[in-house]
DNA sequence: ATCGTTTGCGAAAACGATTTCCGAGTTCTG
DNA sequence: CAGAACTCGGAAATCGTTTTCGCAAACGAT
């Protein structure tokens, strides 16, 4: 590979010459420069970033970690973060952690030997080894779509108090008056917060959620299945439920199809986040939808301020949502108890 | 951050020392090593890829070329893409093209200036100037889930041609006998491959593939959406179908509902790829899977293989497939034409 | 006319590893 | 016991940039 040197003699210059022209941090002569990108471009010539990045301390690399690389709503993350680092003129390195601390230490260490510039988690745990480990350095980092408990680390979130309420004002405002909760992990903070936002519009409304009301998840799909059988249980039947997600949404009309019951006659079901799948799946998922991408732009610009102000910031940018509505929702059948529900459980 | 010069320092011994004891690449003697190894974890020292790389031409990297990050398939071939480079201590820096030849070259030309040891493209066109530059350089590349026309480059595909004879042969065994096909792009060779796998299978069996009954798609959702209209328009109806990915399968399940039909009874379908969705969607896509984790690991273990060759090899690897019955597909309703298929049309 | 600043450029020192070369001591081998 | 072969380890070159430093000429302001 041609490197620096060749274009310096091809030009007759030096090589700081040739530096000074590809980066543009110092003034040179127009005659010189011309002389400089014909060498460059007749020896195809490429600057090496590891040179480059040896030298002036910055891989000019972000890191992405995540919890699961094929999780529908991960896969979102992903896409804009690499479109957005790539118009930084970036490169985006991806690990998947599998939320398993070891193998998280293990990519961030691996992050911080290459020099990367910065490092997005997504839903990082809040005692995580890594971020100890980049603590001690002084690589800026960023947490996405999940905010921690300390407030000194900058994260970038939707808007998941909001999200909460505008999932029960939907359901409120189509009549259901039972409605269900389906959260994730509640040591999670983020799926308390959806969850107050919930149950306070729903006091709001004059409702209460009772706790056997509230199914805690995982935020997968089976999660969503396997709860449909504690659903069918409730008395009186509940007649609506929210899912803190769509792939629990989506498992709780998989399993709902599956016992023969319709949605959204017998039961509405929301989610949240928007995923491409919602609108494959019929009905389709009326969800509260996660702004992928905004957040995804806010992280990655705000791990750029945080460079170039060469000290961390403790921003939490919070990005507004908004309520998609689709087919899985509809005013709830008015007879108390659904005689179709009636005949399905008879028929277990 | 520490050097190798302070662990060097701190163990009175030379850096080579050093960095013989980190890369076992020569002999040192017990206790020197000790005192190394002593040194590198009281100061806490992580060897820096850059300068490694700079020296050793070798960047600890792999590439990976992507059509579209949040594509379903896409994105289980990235997964297990990450886990088998981390086995091999390596990194993977992931660029999404958007099937843009400009973008593709932009992110290969990004590749090459930070020294990868190998790119791994999903679904490279024949003429793309990304293999050109490539071609130039000494980095090996592999192309995963397309074979390309010209043999002389390194591919990993599944077996097309066997995915289209499990789907007919699957179909015919439960008694169908109109069965139509909804293809890719009919200038991607695997699309043609499937397809004569398909209608092989077919004319075994005394069965013919009429150009009406092949539909045109591009792989994604809406296209089998879109595809319903043509199918409710043949005459007879065709009873089965099958749509060359899992993604225009879904489509056409979703359309078929939306026209008030029932999968499978007024129509089988059956895809291909095996994506976590097939088991979200109700009824569940019966499909022919795509060896995914099988690919990837090929894959990676091929560029290592052309890495330690030090020559381009021009191996074609072909991962077996098997079918994957759920409950998308059934025998065909007895009588011709089903009255609910006719009641639905008159209500169009 | 003088002094300070900007422009323009080259030489050389980093950056932090790997790798080559060499030499001294030890162990085989015949 | 001589010579070959292997073990162990240091010095120094090297990878390809960026960056600091220095110097000369040109420019602007007092």
């Amino acid at each position: 590979m041609a490197s620096m040197k060749d274009v310096a003699k091809m030009a007759g210059v030096s090589i700081s010459t040739v530096s000074r022209v590809i980066n543009d941090t110092h003034p040179v002569d127009g005659r010189t420069r011309g002389a400089v990108e014909d060498a460059i471009r007749r020896i195809n010539y490429r600057p090496n970033l590891l040179a480059a990045g040896l030298r002036s301390k910055s891989g000019n690399l972000i890191g992405l970690a995540v919890p699961d690389i094929a999780h529908h709503s991960f896969e979102e993350f992903i896409k804009h973060t690499e479109q957005c680092v790539r118009e930084h003129k970036h490169g985006l390195i991806i690990g998947d952690t599998h939320s398993d601390p070891d193998a998280e230490a293990e990519f961030i260490d691996h992050l911080i030997r290459r020099n990367v510039d910065g490092i997005i988690f997504i839903r990082v745990s809040d005692q995580s080894r890594a971020l100890d480990m980049l603590n001690a350095t002084s690589i800026p980092y960023v947490v996405l779509d999940r905010a921690l408990e300390s407030g000194t680390v900058p994260t970038v979130t939707m808007d998941n108090f909001t999200a909460g309420q505008l999932a029960a004002e939907h359901l409120l405002g189509l009549g259901h008056s039972r409605i269900a909760c389906l959260t994730g992990p509640l040591d999670v903070a983020l799926c308390r917060e959806r969850l107050n936002g919930f149950t306070q519009a729903l006091s709001h409304a004059g409702h209460r959620l009772p706790d056997q009301w509230i199914f805690e998840g995982d935020f997968r799909f089976e999660s969503g299945v396997r709860t449909v059988e504690l659903l069918l249980d409730t008395e009186p039947r509940i007649t609506a439920l929210w899912a803190q997600n769509d792939l629990m949404a989506i498992g709780i009309i998989g399993g709902l199809i599956d016992h023969g019951l319709v949605v959204p006659r017998d039961m509405s079901v929301a989610g949240v986040d928007d995923i491409v799948t919602c609108r494959m799946v019929r009905p389709q998922l009326t969800t509260v939808s996660q702004p992928f991408e905004a957040m995804s732009r806010a992280a990655v610009q705000l791990l750029m301020r945080e460079r170039s102000a060469g000290k961390r910031l403790t921003e939490r940018i919070v990005i507004p949502t908004e309520l998609v509505v689709r087919q899985s929702t509809a005013p709830p059948a008015d007879s108390t108890v659904s005689p179709h529900l009636k005949t399905q459980k008879e028929l277990l």
